[in-house]
RNA sequence: GGAGAGGUGGCCGAGUCGGUCGAAGGCAGCCGCCUGCUAAGCGGUUGUGGGGGUAACACCCCACCCAGGGUUCGAAUCCCUGCCUCUCCGCCA
């Protein structure tokens, strides 16, 4: 969300931002609001002040028995003025509330100005596809060549977009889960296992909420969503605190189940482990100053870099474009990795700066020391990294000749095999 | 699921029959003073948000005693609803 009196002040900073994004609001409905809710703020104290002083005048005079009939007449008059003021006030506060909070995020300096994903920028790359005589299978063939995956079950069980995992496929999220979050931890991250199933309050919090309901998987009673991210449940522990700056920065990592509708995505990778209602991740999640959060960003893109070097799986960075920006992120890089099945680089992580963005939905604000006051915490977080994709990665990159899997080093302590098949 | 108790400032804790209660007192913290050091002691100080105001401070006003409504000239104090916590019984991973 942004600042009410920062859009006040800067429409047309607000415009630009929301035209690099190829999105268009009509400012004007919010700037009207905006001038009643402030005038009405004008008179309500006035008219407040006026009641305090006159009911303890009331109170003097009472307690001296003298007649004080005319002073009360008077007074409900005055209140019942405030009182109406006190509705407008409510009324427009929702509607200030209901706006910005549909306005997404400015978009940082250093972003490339884009119209789509085809215009994301790529920064840097990693490590080699590897050249394959003879032509690799797609994960879903080694999959089910293995016995490792079997989709057919999953869809009886659940649906469409499910997977059933079983052996060493299964063993191998469980162990991909456990070497991220022990890498995360020895960097300092402290390991947080959150609810999964979270309200309504948090959703907004973060920003998936109320632009994006539809996206959601949410049960009715009691109301409650499935995450999409762990970036939900982590990033508001700290909901509605003040955070001393000593303690700062703030780092947790996650590994939770994430849940997404994937409505509008009918016909996009519809086979295989790509893209899940259900699947695994491990993420990132720090509170930091404002002056440190670009500095911030660049390390916990680099933490998830991290992982996919251990695990030697080729992979790029590329900064996402003005027009592929999340709604609450002012910059962000994704990490996508090489997969031989598809001749091409995906997506398997995204790390984002939300600035105060995040922090101003859920009023989550540090206090320096020895100063007074408070101000708003940068929140950031990304994927470290997306498990079923780091499956798919690895079952593709390491596929031999004859359709075993070898194991990547890293990983061999946390399998206890070295191949599958 | 059944029965009860309660939610006050960083923490503990007081608030009488509603009337200077932003809220006593204690602890912690900060600034001084004092004392060879330490400990103790003395004085002062310490919340958040908003609207004004200032070059910036200062300063003024309003709101906030779980949340949202209501009663009243006036509510932390009374009423309603919701949320949360705790205790006991039952059930259960």
């Amino acid at each position: 969300m942004l600042d009410a009196r920062f859009v006040r002040e800067n429409p047309e900073k607000v415009k630009a931002a929301l035209q690099k994004r190829n999105m268009e609001m009509d400012l004007a409905p919010f700037m009207a609001v905006e001038e009643g809710r402030l005038s009405n703020i004008r008179q309500l104290d006035e008219l407040r002040e006026q009641r305090n002083k006159v009911s303890e005048e009331i109170s003097r005079l009472k307690k001296q028995r003298q007649d004080a009939a005319g002073l009360i007449e008077e007074m409900k008059g005055v209140s019942a003025r405030i009182k109406e003021l006190e509705e407008e006030q409510r009324e427009a506060e929702r509607k200030a509330r209901e706006f910005l909070l549909a306005v997404p995020n400015v978009p940082h300096a250093s972003v490339p100005v884009g119209k789509d994903e085809t215009e994301n920028v790529e920064i840097r790359r990693w490590g080699e596809p590897r050249q394959f005589d003879f032509a690799p299978l797609n994960h879903w063939d080694l999959g089910e060549m293995h016995g490792i995956m079997d989709f057919e079950r999953a869809s009886k069980i659940a649906g469409a977009r499910f997977s059933l995992m079983k052996g060493a496929g299964a063993g191998l999220e469980r162990a991909l889960m456990n070497f991220m979050l022990d890498l995360n931890t020895s960097k300092g991250y402290t390991e947080v296992f959150p609810p999964i199933l979270v309200n309504r309050d948090s959703m907004t919090g973060t920003g998936q909420i109320p632009k994006f309901e539809g996206e959601y998987f949410r049960i009715a009673d009691p109301e409650l969503y499935l995450i999409p991210t762990a970036e939900v449940p982590v990033t508001n522990i700290h909901r509605q605190e003040i955070l001393e700056e000593e303690r700062l920065p703030i780092r947790y990592t996650a590994y939770t189940p994430c849940f997404r509708r994937e409505a509008g995505s009918y016909g996009k990778d519809t086979r295989g482990l790509i893209r899940q209602h259900q699947f695994n991740k491990v993420e990132l999640v720090k509170f930091v100053r404002p002056e440190d959060s670009y500095d911030e960003l660049e390390k916990l893109t680099g933490d998830a870099e991290d992982i996919l070097r251990r695990l030697g799986l080729p992979y790029r960075v590329i900064v996402l474009c003005t027009g592929d920006l999340g709604f609450s992120s002012a910059k962000t890089y994704d990490l996508e990795v090489w997969l031989p099945g598809q001749g091409r680089y995906r997506e398997i992580s995204s790390c984002s700066n939300f600035e105060d963005f995040q922090a101003r939905r859920a009023d989550i604000r540090i206090r320096r020391t020895g100063k007074k006051g408070t101000e708003l915490a940068h929140t950031l977080n990304g994927s470290a990294l997306a498990i079923g994709r780091t499956v798919v990665a690895i079952l593709e990159n390491y596929q031999q000749k004859d359709g075993g899997i070898v194991i990547p080093d890293a990983l061999r302590p946390y399998m206890g095999i070295e191949k599958i098949g």
